[in-house]
RNA sequence: GCGAGAGUGGCGGAACUGGCAGACGCGCUGGACUUAGGAUCCAGAGGGGCAUCCCCGUGGGGGUUCAACUCCCCCCUCUCGCACCA
């Protein structure tokens, strides 16, 4: 007999299906914008439409309800929107591999995906959803490109990039991982080429600053971005080549007091200044061949840091301003052309790496900075100290000799202060087509031109062939390439590169607020009411991609009057992912729980409830079949507990809290603490684990209730608190298990909606014991336990674990030292 | 290497502000019901000592305290992020 036809599991497929039905007929989750409510904007990050929902869909989208159900019932008005993030390169994989149109499989993906997201009952207001590939999404993408390129925010340039090879594009550095692409996993190559870029660097120091402003987010996740953002403060100034007047080589430093022990400087092999310092025929053969060295090898191998450095001594010198004296000039691998000025100064005495370097090539070392007592000259110093053999610096602490030696650059119109970012401008171009066409033409006599504003669609062109085989599919259709020139009217072609999907989910959340808004990117009163989002929530593995360029994009529509909020979500939930057997799900590891089988065997409401319940949502959550099955064992208990009772229960008029028998008031009280435990799990730190634990021993004690008080409580006392007990359970477990509490909560006579019921609130009274249970220690080790009134003194309460019968035979023989006592708690008897 | 986080039963995980470690669930053991049990119900259960009772236990070592999973110091292990960023 298979686990299907068992008859005694309640009938959840039945009932799924028609609340689902019921919910969305009477748009009962609609989202309308209403002042004089309170807003709360749940969101969970949008999928790409891969084709099929995978398990960790299930458990996000199982958080971003209960949260969003929980708020319907605490009275706000709610937006809990959904749609697709539908641009990107699986599409046209798929298309290489079946030849289906990318536009086909991603509309055939959308509509699967949308059924199972239905299947699991998500509070969704399916009026607001949106796809990102749809041209009236887009087109308010390029709008803004248009205002970006402007105002210079997005620019062209030819650079070198990270290519992957096998997505034939281009990739952000965001979207590169230990040398990989985030993607498809294939290492990333360098290469020379033109691109479009927008202008992050702009927004760092504000996207820095406000990573202190945002309490509700997880503090790794503003850790990471910080890291990523990269700031670092210091001195740039030039270094002049010795007997080359006029030739100077600009180094940045965040050590510039330590400039006195420079005894060589570093140009990354790339430096363009390198060319003119090696004159004759013999140097520039060498700089050649030690930059195809380098080339080579940091393609293979730039994983370990700690690898001997690579470096090429250059005939000419340059002069150290701080001390007048000649210092040798290197090329080396391990400064970067990308940071800085692409040159330093070299400090082998406080810095490692120069420390290193130094070493290898027998290169002087200057201690600059008094070392501790008993330090030994085995590797740099980067500690704190008095400044040594440092001219003018000397006696000065680090900090202040930093100033000095700036203030002595300025002086002499050397250099200056300077800040410096990690963080490099995101490159947004993607040699790809399943994606929003950059708005650009190229004019032969205008050079480059944005398209006007009132032909804006660009449309993406359906009639593409897709081979995989290197450059934009774009540039082969003269149809969309061929275009007038938006200023002169002559002959133009289009830019054919595409946006990095990343910049549709730059705004979806603006545009979940008037979604079928046509005069602009969105309605700016709607955005007003219901942006920043108040409670995100997704996986971490977007810590600095998506939201790092949401965050940005914000500030962008904001600057250009668009967005009225600084930053885009006021609190973020960084869900774990769901691991199996100790790993990841994965095909390859043949692990995979696929939620369509999970919810056909076991119904949408037992699939949330374990997701939820199985660990706290930042946490990895490990699969366990078994566990499911207690899931859904619970919800069998719960379902035929109530239908057993069901005339009684609807019978019952609620227990009147005077006049209660003692084990009524305990199990009243069990009710009320229930409340209470569930409430401020949620609230606090969204401990939906413990919380549905809560619910769990109030079934427990409901059943043992249930048991006992036949005999010991009068009818009705015991189908009051029945009721009062089992409607408690039903609306508290409504958010986690929406379809079968409905189907219940309807079931115990109620006409409304149990989504339209307040979020219930302890009784205070209830809650309030009159005794409480003392834990007696002797000497730290508990010994007894006394039951005493909750108003007794301390004297008493000390008095009473001292005299008990279980603690008595610990004290004979020995002296009391000291009793401590915890109101309400403890006592504690210290001996001698 | 740098930064962040985490180590608690056989497993997932609880434990408020320092106050009974192991809630809840899984698995396990025993029992009831049953032709049957992979359903359901009841009971048990960290490890050890025949045991009402006691000892030992939250990665290891030290410390503070009447009292430490919780606070402080040192060490070990694991996960994640960055990876020569001057």
């Amino acid at each position: 007999m298979s686990i299907d036809d068992r008859p005694e599991r309640y009938p959840f497929a039945e009932i799924e299906a028609k609340w689902q039905r019921v919910w969305e007929e009477s748009k009962q989750f609609k989202a309308i914008e209403d002042l004089s409510r309170p807003k709360f904007y749940c969101l969970e990050m949008f999928p790409y439409p891969s084709g099929r929902i995978h398990m960790g869909h299930v458990r996000v989208y199982a958080i971003g309800d209960l949260l969003a159900r929980y708020k319907w019932m605490r009275g706000f008005n709610v937006l809990h929107p959904m749609g697709w993030d539908a641009f990107g390169l699986p599409a046209e994989n798929a298309a290489i591999d079946n030849g289906v149109h990318p536009a086909v499989w991603t509309h055939e993906n959308i509509a699967n995906m949308r059924s199972q997201l239905r299947r699991m009952g998500i509070s969704y207001d399916w009026d607001r959803e949106l796809a990102t590939c749809d041209p009236a999404y887009y087109r308010w993408e390029q709008l803004i490109f248009v205002r970006m390129f402007e105002r210079g925010l997005a620019y062209k340039k030819r650079s070198t990039v990270n290519w992957c090879p096998t997505c034939q594009t281009i990739l952000a550095n965001e979207q590169v991982e230990a040398g990989r692409c985030w993607r498809c996993d294939s290492e990333v190559a360098a290469k020379e080429i033109e691109g479009w870029f927008f202008k992050i660097i702009d927004y760092a120091e504000e996207l820095l600053a406000w990573c202190d402003r945002l309490p509700g987010w997880p503090e790794r996740v503003m850790t990471m971005q910080r890291n990523w953002i990269g700031k670092s403060e210091g001195a740039e100034f030039d270094l002049p080549v010795v007997g080359r007047p006029g030739l100077t080589i600009r180094i940045f430093t965040t050590r510039p007091d330590t400039s006195f022990g420079m005894t060589y400087a570093v140009l990354a092999p790339e430096h363009p200044l390198v060319d003119a310092l090696a004159t004759d025929a013999a140097a520039r053969a060498r700089v050649k061949a030690f930059r195809q060295d380098v080339a080579r090898e940091s393609e293979m191998e730039r994983l370990a840091a700690d690898r001997p450095k690579r470096g090429l001594r250059l005939d000419v010198k340059a002069l150290n301003p701080f001390t007048g004296q000649e210092i040798p000039l290197f090329l080396a691998d391990y400064v970067l052309m990308g940071y800085g000025t692409g040159a330093i100064m070299a400090v082998p005495g406080e810095d490692q790496r120069d420390w290193d370097f130094a070493q290898q090539h027998g290169l002087p070392i200057i201690a600059t900075v008094k070392r501790p007592e008993g330090w030994e000259e085995t590797q740099a110093y980067t500690g704190d100290g008095v400044k040594i053999n440092s001219g003018f610096l000397d006696g000065l602490g680090i900090a202040a000799a930093k100033r000095r030696a700036i203030d002595w650059l300025v002086e002499r119109g050397l250099g200056e202060a300077k800040v410096n970012y990690r963080l490099r401008d995101w490159g947004i171009s993607r040699q790809r087509y399943w994606g929003a066409p950059i708005p650009i033409l190229y004019c032969a006599s205008c050079g480059m031109v944005p398209e006007r504003e009132d032909r804006l669609p660009v449309v993406l062109p359906e009639d593409v062939q897709i081979s995989g085989k290197g450059g934009s599919p774009l540039a082969d259709v003269a149809g969309f390439v061929n275009a007038a020139c938006p200023r002169c009217g002559g002959r133009a072609r289009r830019e054919t590169d595409t946006m990095d999907t990343f910049v549709e989910s730059s705004w979806y959340f603006l545009r979940y607020c008037s979604p079928q808004f046509t005069d602009g990117m969105f309605d700016s009163k709607a955005a007003a009411y219901w942006m920043p989002v108040d409670q995100y929530i997704g996986g971490i593995e977007h810590a600095v991609l998506h939201l790092l360029y949401a965050r940005f994009y914000t500030k962008v529509l904001r600057d250009l009057g668009l967005a009225t909020v600084d930053e885009p979500f006021s609190a973020l939930l960084s869900q774990g992912m769901v691991i199996k057997d100790g790993a990841k799900m994965s095909k390859s590891k043949g692990n995979v729980v696929d939620p369509d089988e999970l919810i056909r065997r076991y119904g949408a409401d037992t699939a949330r409830l374990f997701s939820l319940f199985a660990a706290p949502p930042e946490k990895d959550l490990d699969w366990n079949d078994r566990g499911v099955e207690g899931a859904s064992r619970f919800l069998n208990r719960l379902w035929r507990f109530i239908h057993a009772h069901l005339d009684e229960l609807r019978a019952a008029s609620p227990a009147r809290p005077a006049g209660l028998s003692p084990a009524g008031r305990a199990f009243r009280r069990t009710i009320q603490e229930t409340i209470q435990r569930v409430t401020t799990d949620i609230e606090k730190d969204f401990h939906f684990n413990t919380a549905i634990s809560a619910v769990m021993e109030l079934v427990n004690a409901l059943l043992e209730f249930e048991r006992v008080s036949m005999d010991a409580v009068s009818r009705e006392e015991r189908q009051g608190l029945l009721r009062a007990a089992v409607e408690a359970t039903v609306l508290l477990l409504g958010p986690v298990c929406p379809h079968v509490t409905e189907e219940l909560w309807a079931a115990l006579g109620h006409t409304e909606s149990l989504f339209k019921q307040p979020w219930p609130t302890p009784d205070a009274e209830a809650l309030r014991r009159q005794e409480v249970e003392i834990v007696v220690q002797v000497d730290g080790r508990v010994r007894g336990h006394v039951t005493v009134d909750v108003s007794a003194a301390e004297q008493e309460v000390q008095d009473r674990a001292l005299a008990d019968a279980k603690v008595r035979p610990w004290l004979s023989g020995r002296e009391v030292a000291k009793v401590v006592v915890v109101p309400g708690r403890l006592v504690n008897v210290v001996t001698r």
